[in-house]
RNA sequence: GGAGAGAUGGCAGAGCGGUCGAAUGCGGCGGUCUUGAAAACCGUUGAGGUGUAAGCCUCCGGGGGUUCGAAUCCCUCUCUCUCCGCCA
């Protein structure tokens, strides 16, 4: 969430800032501040009765040693009127604390300057474009026959397992996403990312700390016994590692890499969204993380892009960057790259990775800090971005890989699968 | 699942109800010494709120209570550790 002095101290521009984002709710702004100077005079009128009961309670044991029973009992008396006073301050500062928070919750983040304007994905900008349209023979299908043909992945026993949604790898098919997986990872460690396992349940706070709670709640499965959530990104447990810590300046900056399984609700999808490995309730990600100095985000952001771009490019597959316009960001980020491949036989871009910059967003959620030179106490950036999204990677690549007789694989997973073609 | 112990500053670890935001050690930072380093010695070193500042206030796992006054007493929740059971 915004800090409450950044939006007291530029608060035209904050307004201006969420207008972009076409945020209409720009009451909330003043909310914050009216609420917050209330705070501020409470809390200092009774600091001031504190200071006085502090001082008094002192004088009483002096008293008391003293043997000034007389003296004593008639300051007690007088800490004892002070003590309601106390009391309802301390009730409405509570409230107001609350309140000022669930305000917060609701601003989202404020778009960069150079976010492309506009409120739908029409609106977003292209900014590179790379590959060719594969040429695919007579009779080239989907992937979701191409699944079905070579027997890669089993919906139908999926939904007989667990639900529909809930894909069950198989075979030459299980194979490619493991081959995938280690890919990815080895890629990732190659640029200097430190690889991890997270859990894949988060308590509350972890899902707060991101922002899944409150405001995507749906988004999550809850395990209500116990009261976890099912990741829906590996981001959540991996940004959480730094969570209410002080960081020294020297350990940033911060690369975490994971891998992990997906689990997300989607309540409300249908139709030719969800057809074969286009959404599903399962997936696995590969995904990575950064915790940098405020002031290099923007260009960390920049080669995070370009190492998605460069893992993108080794597997074949066409693709194009987009720059996401402020209204079709999501609620946190202040800068999203969103990465499209051309998926050939279903004709149509399909997102692979998202990759963004959340500025302070989430650290002021989590209280990721540092102290810089001077020795102020600052808050991080973040960052995050998959590497990749693993179903619809390889829905891209069954489909631009196909022949009449079989599906070819890109040079760099030869190794991994074992075999220059998968099926 | 059963029994017990515990939760204090970056870490380890003290703390008769008032003089404790907290001993001590380690670590960090600065300095003396040294050609340099180590050692030794000296100093310094938690976070948040408010204020131009001095200062004042809050925080010893979370919440509540007793008291003029709580890290210290009581209740409660959560978590951690040890032992037993079960188990990949």
């Amino acid at each position: 969430m915004l800090q409450v002095n950044h939006i007291r101290q530029y608060r035209e521009k904050v307004l201006e800032r969420l207008s972009a984002k076409y945020f209409m709710e720009t009451a909330l702004v003043d909310a914050v501040i009216e609420k917050d100077d209330l705070r501020k005079r409470i809390q200092s009128a009774n600091d001031e009765i504190l200071s006085r009961r502090n001082l008094a309670s002192k004088e009483i044991g002096a008293l008391m040693s003293k043997g000034l029973k007389d003296d004593a009992e008639a300051r007690k008396q007088e800490v004892t009127d002070l003590k309601s006073k106390i009391d309802r301050n301390e009730q409405e500062l509570a409230r107001l604390e609350v309140e000022i928070r669930e305000v917060l919750q609701r601003i989202p983040n404020l778009p960069h300057e150079q976010v492309p304007a506009g409120r739908t994905p029409e609106d977003n900008v292209v900014v590179r474009q790379w590959g060719d349209t594969p040429v695919l023979h007579v009779g080239a299908v989907p992937h979701w026959d191409l699944i079905k043909k070579y027997g890669l992945v089993d919906f139908e026993t999926g939904v007989k397992i667990t639900g529909s949604g809930f894909p069950l790898f198989k075979g030459r098919g299980a194979k490619l996403q493991r081959a995938l997986i280690q890919y990815f990872l080895d890629s990732n460690t190659e640029a200097g990312y430190t690889e991890y396992i997270p859990p894949y349940m988060v308590n509350e706070a972890s899902a707060y700390g991101t922002g899944q709670l409150p405001d995507k709640e749906g988004q999550m499965y809850y395990m209500p016994a116990d009261n976890f959530y099912m990741i829906p990104t590996a981001e959540v447990p991996v940004t959480n590692i730094y969570r209410d810590e002080i960081l020294k300046e020297s350990d940033l900056p911060i690369l975490m890499t994971a891998h992990s399984p997906c689990f997300r609700r989607e309540a409300g999808s249908f139709g030719k969204d969800v057809r074969g490995l286009n959404r599903v309730h399962q997936f696995d990600k590969v995904e990575i993380v950064q915790l940098v100095h405020p002031d290099k985000s923007y260009e960390v952001l920049e080669q995070m892009v370009e190492h998605v771009e460069r893992l993108v490019q080794s597997l074949g597959l066409p693709y194009r960057i987009l720059r996401l316009c402020a209204g079709d960001m999501s609620f946190s980020s202040a800068m999203t790259y969103d990465f499209e491949i051309y998926s050939a036989a279903q004709e149509r871009w399909l997102e692979v990775s998202s990759v963004s910059n959340f500025e302070a967003y989430q650290t002021n959620r989590m209280k990721i800090r540092f102290k810089d030179a001077e020795g102020r106490m600052r808050l991080v950036h973040s960052l995050n971005g998959s590497s990749l999204a693993l179903p619809r990677i390889m829905a891209g690549l069954l489909e631009n890989f196909q022949t009449p007789d079989g599906i070819l694989l890109p040079a760099v997973l030869h190794r991994y699968v074992g075999s220059d073609r998968l099926v």
